[in-house]
Parts: C-alpha cells; sequence; structure tokens
DNA sequence: CCGTACGTACGGAACATTCCCAATTTTTGC
DNA sequence: GCAAAAATTGGGAATGTTCCGTACGTACGG
C-alpha cells in the first residue's frame, strides 16, 4: 500500500471563466485559451475521463498520476510552469491530474486545438513537439524506475527539478511535492527517500532548510550520484 | 551490472536496396519506404545516430533500449510485426534498436516522412497515432517498473505478449527476446525472471516447450497475477 | 494564549524481496 | 559431437520495505 488516498475531491471546482480573446489570434497556444484556478489537492482530471481539455500550467505544479486498483500509485510526470499535460488525447485521459499547490492553468478546448493544428503548421508543430517531448521524458523515467539504485533516484529526481527550475538561483530548489509524491514518482517508499535525502545532506551535497526547499550545495557531484561516469 | 555488453556489432549491415514503388501513392504509410533486412543482434541504429529513417516491422522482432554509461540497459520496447519504430524525431535517435531475430523492415527517410505530413492529413494522423501510443504503452510500463512486484512484471509482460499476438492461437506465444532482455525490459535480473517463470509453471498458469515459446494455460488466472482485482 | 489534532518527516530494528555469485544443466551453432 | 552461449537452480548478501515510535509544525477551537 504505497499511495495515501487523497479523497479531497471537492464539487468540481472546474470554472473556465473564458477570458477575452485578444483581436488577432496569433500563431501560438500562448493566448487561445481560457484561465482556471485549482486548489491544492484538487482534482483537475481522472483517469478515464473524458479529455474535453488540455491543460499549460501558468504557476503552480501538477502531479499526473496512473492509480492501480489497489491503491498503488506510480506519478508519471510533475507538470511545472510553462508545461503543458493532458494533450495525449485517446478518447479518455490515461491518467489522472492534481494540484500540488495552488494552480493555475490555461485550458484549451479538444476539438477547437483539434482543428487549429489541422489548419495550422506551427501550432500543429507545437504539439507534435509537446508529444514527443513527454515520450522522451517518459523514456528517461523508464531507466530511472528499471536499472537505479534508490540513491541515484533521487540524486536524478533532484537534477531534474535543477534543470527544470527556472529560478535564477538554480540551487535554492523549490520542491512543491510530498516526499510521498517523490516516493510515487521514484517508485520508492517515502522512508527510502527521506534515507537518501538525509545521505545527501550527510554528504554535504545538498541541504534541506525547510520541506519544500532544497539547497543544491555541490551541483556537480549530485549529478554524479545520478549518472555514475563509468 | 546489468546488461550483458552484446558488441556483435557488424559492419553496418545497413542496405536500404531500394523497392519498386507503384505508381500511385496511397495515401498511408503501406507503400512508400524500402525494404531492409537485418541478422539476428545487428544494430539497426544507435542511440545518437541522425535520425535519418523510421521503420516499420514487416517480420521478426526489434529491440528498442538505452544503455547507461555503466552497462546497465533498460529495453523501452519490443517492436513486433506491424509496428512503427524510431519516429519520435528529435534530431537524434533516442534509443538503440537491435534486431532479436531475423527481421525484415521497411524504412521511410526522414524527409520525405515530414513532407507528407505536411501536405496529407491522413498521413499525418498516422503518425501523430503512433507517438501517441508510443507515449501510452511508457506511461503503462512506468507502473509496472515503479510499483509491481517481479511476479506481476513477468505476468504483465506475458500478458502483453498475449494481447499483441497475431497468431490465432494466443496461447502459444511465441518469445522471440532472450531471458536476459526480458529482464532488461522489466527492471529485473536474469535470474529473478527465470524464478518467476518457474513458479508461474508450477501453479500451471503457463508451460515452456522451449526457450522462445510459452503456453498459456489458464489467461484469465496470467491477468489477475499482473494486475492484482484489488 | 494554550492545548489538541493532524499531516508530515525522521530514525531504528526486523523482515522480505530481489540481487549477486557461483555451479549445473540445457540449448545452439559450427 | 563439441564448444560456446543461454537458461536454470541454489545459497548468502544486500538493498529496500514494513512496522514501530518519536518529533516537528501548522491549523483549529476554546
Amino acid at each position: 500500500m504505497t499511495a495515501l488516498a487523497q479523497q479531497t475531491r471537492p464539487a468540481p471546482a472546474y470554472s473556465p471563466a473564458l477570458s477575452s480573446r485578444p483581436p488577432e489570434a496569433k500563431s501560438s497556444l500562448a493566448s487561445l485559451g481560457s484561465i482556471a484556478h485549482f486548489a491544492r489537492n484538487n482534482t483537475i482530471f481522472s483517469e478515464g475521463d473524458d479529455a474535453d481539455y488540455s491543460y499549460k500550467v501558468i504557476s503552480g505544479a501538477v502531479r499526473l498520476s496512473k492509480m492501480m486498483s489497489d491503491g498503488r500509485r506510480q506519478i508519471a510526470e510533475f507538470a511545472l510552469p510553462g508545461d503543458f499535460f493532458g494533450i495525449n488525447w485517446l478518447a479518455e485521459h490515461s491518467m489522472s491530474a492534481e494540484a500540488l499547490n495552488e494552480v493555475t492553468v490555461i485550458c484549451y478546448g479538444r476539438g477547437r486545438l483539434e482543428r487549429l493544428g489541422d489548419e495550422n503548421r506551427e501550432i500543429r508543430a507545437e504539439l507534435f513537439s509537446n508529444l514527443r517531448h513527454d515520450l522522451w521524458a517518459a523514456q528517461n523515467h523508464l531507466v530511472i524506475l528499471g536499472r537505479q539504485s534508490a540513491l541515484e533516484r533521487v540524486a536524478s529526481f533532484l537534477v531534474q527539478l535543477m534543470d527544470r527550475s527556472r529560478d535564477s538561483d538554480k540551487s535554492a530548489l523549490e520542491v512543491p511535492m510530498t516526499r510521498q509524491d517523490i516516493a510515487d514518482y521514484l517508485g520508492l517508499t517515502i522512508e527510502t527517500v527521506c534515507r537518501m535525502l538525509t545521505r545527501l545532506k550527510a554528504s554535504g551535497l545538498i541541504d534541506t532548510p525547510n520541506r519544500h526547499t532544497i539547497k543544491v550545495r555541490n551541483a556537480a557531484a549530485l549529478r554524479r550520484a545520478a549518472q555514475p561516469e563509468e
């Protein structure tokens, strides 16, 4: 039993609140959607829901996960500001999306996006590129889950956060997810995640001033811990 | 050290041998490529190679894998007859592709496919759909690697083979890959794979008449072993 | 302001699964 | 038929899990 069942599923807080559209539709996805907000632990969509909307994160963070029938959970990805999610259109969403904290997203109607993709070469390329990126990320994730040790996994996770961070100071990582989320992302238990963080701290590679901040003290050594040279 | 370094890398046996093109180009990928053959353990392309071609398997099977610098290997997918591979175009291939046995493929030049995809809505949809399928498969794979036990993984693998089999008799599975390949696909060691197969055999769920054939005796129970009901 | 409750993080000890390191058997290729 | 490769089996070791208790911080109610 791995995941805590976060059954905080309030009345669907899903209120697209149509934004005013600018006069000229630019050939980028930036200005085509409507804004929505979600509170911490709210569900944006669930596995199996009709995939009527796709999303882009403006602020906050989202976890994308699959649940086994006995409650075991695997998180496939964390969507951070700037990331798209929910675009792998089969008829239904293949994963659940939940807000890790206060989240602001842009929602894009599916039919609309598909139509635009058909007409506009640039948007089409953008959609294709997003899908490709997700596949690329998933394949790297497979190596982590299949062939890395617990310490390597945690180090890899931190390196990923570091490389994705938009903050100018890449050494002070904001970690919006809980330890349980990290464990479910890395295929470990929460205890092991904590122990590996402790070990990295003891080795002087990181510091954990508080639960949602990790300070990287030695980025090079952290990368080495994630990907042994030979 | 998980993977055996299969350094059987002969002179690039890559000889596209242009096939005669039919007079009318049909709006499907079927007839747009050229035929190529590869012998067992030959490399079709390597991680980092320029992604000049994409492929479709006609006969035989191909493993798509990523290698860590210390030799650990993770197989992301096995391409069976009918499957495409090598279409996730970044500038370079993100994985290696090797023939598991005698393989016949159709190769598609990249530039050509891109051009066709731009012009032809149907081909574009086909490409998109393939990419989406790969992502879907990778996400399911994540759950197996992250959250399933060794027994569940092996059972899941067999169920996948069963569901993908084109043979009318889905109970006699052809298993073109070695035990090491299976281990590297499932994130296990070869020994563990053997033991789980032995256990499944002892439980009467399967039979292993020979190395490359597995007979499914109780498909329902096998599915249950792969995905516990509750 | 205090006490309580809850979510979360951390540490230790016992346990289990899976890995590692052989040795043995079976199959394959020449 | 023989050598080489692949698969299987066994036992000890280790990594990671499970179960336990504890500590910390925040939110809530009085």
